[in-house]
This record gives structure tokens, sequence and C-alpha cells, in this order.
DNA sequence: GATTCGTGGAC
DNA sequence: TGTCCAAGAAT
């Protein structure tokens, strides 16, 4: 497939021009801030993230601040971004950080891809954009757009990372301080402008690139990522109404006022046990707490 | 590779 | 109103 080669150059300045202005793209932050933001932002959205990133770095400012307190503070801190697990994992990072690295975040992938939590996303995200060196990152946005401009695809097959990464590089500039910004670039152009659904391609500084566009907008044909199941009445929901009274209590919480919160006992105590398993409630004489 | 895992906003 | 989707990772 034909890729006109100043695809990447015509990204970073556009970028330049148009990224927002987040805090994890204020010059000087921290690389520990990078990391904490990464986490929240797997699979939750900018705007919900920034006050509890704050807030956050606020109480902890290093790893070795997060990692002295119990594991629930974290969870409760975590409050309804959802998907609690990252809170454990992003404790438990901070406990590994503090006993492998010195309390510093690393730099190398290899490194980051130890630490619990951290898949590939999160590892080349942090290093590139905390530390500057130069890694295909790629996110769901990124791949909407390669899917779009490069295959001519209207949606980018399910991930993954050995193919994403390599058609990334491709693209990828070799200079330090371009890689950084496209990597930036990409993952913002698809945030902002070729998103999901109404893309703006008005607004898109490689639309004349694009193939999916050229090619007439094609409705997507190939294998879909698999559909999410229905959140209402699901154990998920019941494992979140859990989940919800134990960050809000600061006693235990009674079985009794766990099965007040639904009304299925058998759906409500594979909830609780699956909380009891990943660690995210522990069960003591009067009742269940956070870790 | 397919599933599971919260929460809330947008359309 | 219900469906879609959001800077993924672990299993």
């Amino acid at each position: 497939m034909r890729t006109p080669p100043d695809i990447p150059r015509r990204i970073i300045d556009w970028f330049a021009a148009n990224g927002r202005e987040l805090p994890w793209r204020e010059p000087g932050f921290p690389a520990w801030g990078t990391l904490v933001s990464e986490f929240m932002l797997q699979q939750t959205p900018v705007a919900r993230v920034i006050p509890r990133l704050a807030e956050w770095l606020e109480r902890w400012p290093t790893p070795e601040d997060l990692a002295k307190v119990p594991a629930g503070e974290a969870v409760r801190a975590w409050a309804n971004l959802g998907y609690p697990r990252r809170a454990l994992w992003l404790h438990q990072a901070a406990v590994e950080i503090t006993e492998r690295h010195g309390g510093i975040v690393p730099d190398d992938v290899d490194a980051l891809l130890a630490l619990t939590g951290v898949g590939d996303y999160t590892a080349r995200a942090v290093s590139v954009f905390a530390y500057g060196s130069r890694h295909p990152v790629v996110d769901t946005n990124t791949r909407r757009v390669l899917a779009r401009a490069i295959d001519g695809d209207g949606e980018p097959g399910p991930p993954s990372a050995r193919r994403d990464l390599a058609a990334l590089e491709n693209l990828l500039p070799d200079d330090l301080v371009d890689a950084h910004a496209f990597n930036a670039g990409i993952m913002e152009l698809g945030a902002i402008v070729c998103t999901a659904r109404n893309p703006r391609c008005d607004d898109c500084p490689i639309a004349d690139a694009c193939a999916w566009r050229r090619a007439g907008y094609p409705p997507f044909e190939g294998k879909r990522k698999t559909v999410q199941k229905k959140y209402e009445g699901s154990d998920r929901h019941v494992r979140g109404l859990i989940m919800a009274e134990l960050r809000a209590a600061h006693l235990p919480v009674t079985v009794r006022e766990i099965n007040s919160l639904w009304a299925d006992a058998a759906q409500r105590d594979r909830a609780l046990a699956g909380l009891v398993a990943d660690g995210l409630a522990v069960q003591q004489e009067q009742g269940y707490v956070l870790p």
C-alpha cells in the first residue's frame, strides 16, 4: 500500500498547532505522573482522569509514597474510574519500583513490561513520553488512524501487538524528537479528529492521503473486535455495586448490607467471591473491607 | 485469540 | 432509549 512520505511530518506539524494542553504534557511532568496517568487512561476517558490524577499525585508524589500505604487506600482513591483492579496493580507496580528500581520509574521498555499492570502500550508510552526514547506507541486511537489512512479500512481489526507495532514502526521518524511528536500526534489525531464515530475529516491533516477516504469510506467488513456485553444486570454490574459500598464504608461491610445490594443470591455470591479472589475485597469477622 | 473486567457520556 | 465506546492488561 502506498504511503505518502510526508504523513508523519504533517501529523507532527498538526499536533504542534492543535494538540490539547493536558497535564501530562506539561514541561517537567514527572515520569511517575506519566505512569499514573497511563494506568488511569486505560479504558477511561481523559476528562474523567484529569481530576483524579491531580489528587493522586498530590497525595502520593512518588512511587515510594504510594508503596507504603495499604493497597486499599489506592482502591479508594481510584474512586469511580472503573476497573478497580488497575488501582491494585498500580499500587503493586509502585512496590516493585521501590524495591527493584530504587523508587525511580524505569525508562527501559522491558523493565517497564515486567511491572504489574504494565503491558505493551503502557510500557512504551512511559518510555517514550516520560523519557523520550524511540519506540512505536500503539493505542486504540493510533490503530484506528492506521487502519483508515494506510489500510483503507473503516475500523481496525482485533489488536495484535506484533502487527500493530510493526505498522507504526514503518512510519516512525528516525529522529528522537520527531518520533516522540509523531507517537503523540497520531494518538491525538485519532482521539479528536479521526474518531470512531463521526470523524472530522475536514480537519484532518492527512485527509488527502487517507486510503479509506480515497476509497469512498467503504463500510467495514473485516473481523470486528468482540462486542461488549450489556452492563445492566451483569456480573460486572454487581461487582461495581459491591465495590462502591466498600469504597464508601470505613467500617467492615456486613453480609446483610451486601445482600441488600442485589437480589440474585447466586450472582451476588459469584461477584463477591470474584472480588475476594482478585484481592479487591478481604473478609474479616464483621464483614468485608478493602485490602 | 477470545473473554473478562467499571463507569459514564455521547449520539 | 439503547447502543457504542473510552491512552488496555491479564488470563
